[in-house]
DNA sequence: AAATAACTCTTTACACCGCACAACGTTATG
DNA sequence: CATAACGTTGTGCGGTGTAAAGAGTTATTT
């Protein structure tokens, strides 16, 4: 493995894979399964025990074939990733109802809470180096309602792709440290508290006077971690970011004017 | 594997290790090999050949012991990983002299720009699941340096958190982009322009009208990817946070008055 | 000085992984 | 009815993390 990147392969046959174009064959026995049982058996796996419990005979086996049937129906794991990733994302393919009546700023939050939800049901996502777009028909979808927030507001084209960009970055950049939470609770089977109580003697016989300010702006050991929560962070770093977006329009606007 | 998380262990070994407060055995041989050998050596084949090439076998074989010898001196591999993150944010301890002159733009932009480039020299760090905080000399003071950026610029406490977390958060939602490229040219041995060509007949095949505003705003297929450049992705989310951040300072400060 | 305890290192072994390869069975086409 | 094309399966290879047990080395205790 050259760590779950699809495109050694064929990246048409992944395009093939994704938009359904298989061209149907006409001899040999009909397949036991469909593509879309081994995805979703493997979103589900991964969804409940993370994406390091995915693996091909783990999958063949949920679905009842045989490990190397696998690969009849997927042309290595990195593809089934790419897979995995635009079969989740589905969902959020089309904006509310009333979608149009509400102001940008509105409009952006509510992609990118949405956003913020979908990556806290499949964290295992954010394990995966970004690499070229999954260029399926849920994926591009999910971008058109995206940069749908921004349509009519005043940016040109460019500047309207750097706005969903940003949106998308700081959400991704925030929600790792809420995904975390469960994860870690999980693999380690200690919570939070505990893991703080076992580690806390430890801490008091470090001299902290070389770190003057995190000794101040938080219980230095937990400084970021305790700090807190991070849905916070997210709508701190988001606000402002919103405020910045305000002050650019309404500079544009004046030039205009 | 539970997917890299350290603390299965007892995390105060964890601490012990990443403070060098082991307490020294007084009995038996003397250990071929000190502890920062094997993490650097860890570090170099992560940086080298991405973290998936770092098993406990070959990093005991690059620093001349048996497989298992590695584990005489790390409990297990999700500690080592911790020891290679805490190992890295060596450098960048200290704040360039030229520091207080700097008004806090300046100050925070440095900080981000670094922070970039580290991630850049080491994308490998992306690919973790950020869980609990590394504890270790070399993050804390890293962290110290990034909070110094915004320390007296009219901040609470818990602001300064808030702000230093945004700075962190948006650096690494945006670099996840960039540092792909390498990755993936390495991975597939393809280059951006090749995969493009590739795709690009079957991408003719496809009805964009369920895509109105996407296939405006790029080329349809290569939008997310295509629009380009990562740095300049970040700059915009940036410098869009960075005029809402002093808004908030003025808000705040004329409150004050 | 001898015994022992504590330590490092090594070998062996297990259960897992992705997947190449070859064999076999099934089906539609010539 | 032969054949080509396909789905499925079993075997096997080289890799993984690490448990367990043993061998060798050293400082402490007797």
């Amino acid at each position: 493995m050259g760590q779950d990147i699809a495109g050694r392969g064929d990246p048409v046959k992944l395009l093939e894979l994704l938009w359904g174009r298989d061209k149907a064959p006409r001899r040999g026995p009909k397949p036991k399964i469909a593509l879309e049982q081994i995805v979703q058996a493997a979103v589900d796996i991964a969804d409940a025990e993370g994406i390091e419990a995915v693996s091909t005979r783990r999958v063949a086996d949920a679905v009842g074939i045989s490990p190397m049937s696998f690969y009849t129906h997927v042309p290595s794991k990195a593809e089934l990733h790419d897979l995995m990733l635009d079969h989740i994302a589905a969902p959020g393919k089309e904006a509310p109802p009333d979608w149009p009546q509400m102001d940008w700023r509105a409009r952006m939050t509510l992609v990118a809470e949405a956003m913020w939800g979908f990556y806290l049901q499949h964290p295992w996502v954010l394990q995966f180096q970004t690499h070229r777009p999954v260029l399926g028909p849920n994926t591009l979808a999910a971008y058109e309602v995206a940069l749908g927030s921004v349509e009519g507001i005043g940016l040109d084209d460019l500047e309207m792709d750097l706005a969903v960009t940003a949106l998308m970055d700081i959400v991704v950049g925030t929600v790792r440290n809420a995904a975390r939470e469960k994860t870690v609770r999980d693999a380690t089977g200690m919570s939070d508290d505990e893991w703080w109580r076992r580690i806390e003697p430890f801490l008091e016989t470090i001299d902290y006077a070389p770190y003057p300010i995190s000794s101040r702006v938080g219980p230095v050991a937990g400084a970021e971690y305790g700090a807190g929560d991070p849905h916070r962070a997210f709508k701190f770093a988001f606000e402002r970011f919103l405020d910045g977006m305000e002050l650019m329009l309404e500079r544009k606007a004046g030039r205009k004017a």
